[in-house]
DNA sequence: GACATATATACGGATAGACGTATATGTTAT
DNA sequence: ATAACATATACGTCTATCCGTATATATGTC
């Protein structure tokens, strides 16, 4: 029986082949955000976001800290070359592409507290 | 029905997902290379070869060149600055990658046009 | 033409991944 | 404790993908 590998370059790029988790990514870009306002902000149901996430978590790629009732994602440091320079060519392409601003454009709009920090896209 | 879209980021981290892709990306970053010494340096059977390349070559990662009998597969020149960025990460990955070096380093050994030096390659 | 070689594709089975729905877990307020 | 809420996971299903084998296609040789 072969273990399979949950590391190194094929994993890495395994977890960005999916559409929703680039575009957590994305809105993560601007700093820590609750589940709850990427599930708003996506339009899409609340548990498909939180797997997407538990993944983007086991692939290292997002951190997680839980503050009451909520829990904030936000990216994660990371150690490794390779991942860091695809990250970084991720960032870039998202601070271009049309749909990934409109969805950050949005970000803010939607969210279950009230009074909200000014959202920043961090390059 | 949703059209499933065969291009942009998702499609091509998908295809650099796999890791037989990445070591016939590998490969041929000496260089072009035909199917048959691809095939014999992996040691993997043909019709994977064939069908990763096709694959690949979709993804506008590679292109292809008939001469007779023979088939050589190259990397193609990018256009999109995501794409050459990624691929110039996996490149410098490569370039340090212990397992890939080493296969690099095994191609040449294996060619059906100077003969093959084992006839043991069959698996 | 027949035949061998190099490569590509088709087919069927196995496995992994994504989904929606339902439910479980954990936190806060009353 | 109960209720309400935020988030996570479990379950069954569906689809995509990978694989090995068999076969098809293309080219060169006799």
């Amino acid at each position: 029986m072969k273990r399979k590998s949950k590391s190194g370059p094929p994993f890495l790029f395994k977890t960005l082949a999916d559409p929703t988790r680039l575009r957590l990514l994305n809105l993560l870009a601007c700093g820590e955000t609750c589940v709850c306002e990427l599930t708003g902000t996506l339009r899409v149901v609340q548990p498909k976001v939180s797997r997407h996430l538990a993944h983007l978590k086991r692939a290292g790629l997002v951190e997680a800290r839980r503050n009451g009732k909520w829990t904030h994602y936000r990216w994660a440091e990371q150690a490794d070359p390779l991942v860091r320079h695809v990250l970084l060519g991720l960032r870039q392409w998202m601070a271009k592409d049309n749909a990934m601003n409109g969805e950050r454009r949005r970000r803010g709009e939607v969210c279950c507290r009230i009074g909200r920090r000014k959202a920043t896209f961090s390059k």
